[in-house]
DNA sequence: CTGTATCCGTTTAGATACTG
DNA sequence: CAGTATCTAAACGGATACAG
């Protein structure tokens, strides 16, 4: 989708200026240890908390709680609470975080190609 | 690149696995506050010290050092110093980070659909 | 210019106990 | 099950001063 907001012809400064604060914008809204990988398991699936703290290895109640409060709070993160015995919280992504799904993706494709030259590179070692 | 390295019948329950580590592991790369925007920027072109310094409002030498020598001991980043006076220090991504651009291209788009969804819903609340 | 060293406050983290 | 509350320790981050 190219961007008819800004003048094709504006000088590539601009854009970059521009393109650096909504990167930031981005940035931050996942910025926190857990958050990215909490996101990357809902986008998978609805979880409930203690399948999310079984699933995310190393993280404490305390924070996935915390983190999960703060995602909710930027309507990244769904919360629904069903008043049973015993309780039932169930998270889901919301349509904003429906749309990382390419981001994770694109993560992933980075992480092989990475793993690839790396492949490549001691093959080259080995070989010389 | 399809993964032959397992049985595409295999059940779902496997890939999953298998993302979830592989995406921990691409999520640690670049953890750390200031990463992803020096990476940004570096993706852009090559920076010398206190121009990153400058382009990341904020950050301080401190942190801005360490976070340099972290990406740089993860092959992310290449430090080229110059033996001269005064000191001058380059810094630039390696072929690893080049790959990043997808992912940052990726942030952007939905960075954007984020803004224009809420547009969309501020419009629909005028509307209602 | 490009750092390093130090001090200090904030955030993160773990452990434990308790609640609806 | 799904939290909250509290305490403590460690890691992180920021300000300042100093150095090659």
């Amino acid at each position: 989708m190219p961007d008819h907001t800004v003048d094709s012809c504006a000088p590539h400064a601009d854009r970059v200026e521009e393109s650096h604060a909504e990167i930031r914008a981005a940035f931050g809204a996942f910025a926190g240890k857990w958050k990215l990988e909490i996101l990357w398991l809902l986008s998978q699936r609805m979880h409930r908390f203690n399948e999310l703290k079984r699933a995310i290895p190393g993280v404490t109640q305390h924070m996935l709680t915390q983190q999960l409060r703060e995602l909710e709070s930027d309507g990244m993160v769904r919360r629904t609470v069903y008043p049973e015995i015993p309780p039932r919280v169930e998270y889901e992504i919301t349509d904003d975080t429906l749309r990382l799904r390419p981001v994770f993706e694109a993560i992933f494709v980075w992480s092989r190609q990475r793993q690839a030259a790396r492949a490549g590179n001691d093959a080259d070692d080995a070989a010389a």
